[in-house]
DNA sequence: CAAAATTAAATTGTGTACAATTTAATTTTG
DNA sequence: CAAAATTAAATTGTACACAATTTAATTTTG
């Protein structure tokens, strides 16, 4: 009993410390291309599909428009995504990929390997992780 | 050989997903007792040694101290602890716990476990998830 | 022992996160 | 159709994270 309960409080510290472990690690090579993990996260969202929403971006990322506004505009600023209002609904912001943006898509390409390398994880522990926190994240919606 | 390269990109962002899922339903909870996460981990280190330094602190939770002087300040001013330079050594700040401090551990005792039963979280998953994730994060030192 | 190196915090600056509010545009409804 | 409700971003304010630099104290070393 006193098991489960130190249990409990003891499993939700390491992923916040595997989560930012793991962003430590991408840095130096983002770095390089100029953009932040969360702002690799967007461009992954916007090569998948062309044309988004920030709401759209946001669902996706789990984001509120409080982060992605001025991130958004960070991206806009080096010239990888455009942001135009919606003619059709001036409320709606639309986020478009640059030639810029989408030259990314290769710079990026070997970076996730490179950082699952440098932190020495085998393909199997790779499954199992991410078995096991998808199966959580999903049950918590 | 496209099936790990598409696995290695997804599984990093579930991760910090599920790390930025978790602070967001533990923040109800400690709303209520007027502390944010990370300063409850400060808290939960300090449980269990009531004098520790700054450097000792960040050992632990992986945090510098450009991110630790200023929370620290926030947990003097609510009283839950104490920073005094140490004599021997005036370059090292000694955090201790007041009574303020000591009372919240019994104020927090059931809020992971709620959590995890809001989440929908079963035992074995929660085994899982800790084994996994501890099993990467200690390769990765 | 004094200059150089090291160490511990603090500071500075940038970039998320997120709650809460605001603004402007579009729908809904009486 | 006009007032009320809703919606999408943006804004405001607080609190991390972390790199890089600074400050002050302590060690090390020539």
């Amino acid at each position: 009993m006193d098991d489960i309960l130190k249990l409990k409080s003891q499993v939700c510290f390491p992923v916040y410390a595997l989560s930012r472990e793991i962003i430590n690690r991408y840095r130096p090579f983002l770095d390089e291309l100029g953009i932040t993990y969360p702002q690799y996260l967007v461009m992954m969202v916007l090569w998948e599909n062309k044309l988004q929403t920030v709401n759209q971006i946001g669902d996706k990322l789990h984001l509120d428009s409080g982060t992605l506004t001025p991130l958004l505009k960070r991206l806009e600023q080096k010239g990888f995504i455009l942001r135009t209002r919606k003619c059709s609904d001036e409320r709606v912001v639309e986020i478009t990929v640059t030639d810029a943006g989408k030259a990314l898509q290769n710079d990026v390409a070997g970076i996730p390997g490179k950082v699952v390398e440098v932190m020495g994880i085998t393909s199997e522990d790779l499954v199992e992780l991410k078995e096991i926190v998808l199966k959580i994240l999903n049950k918590a919606k």
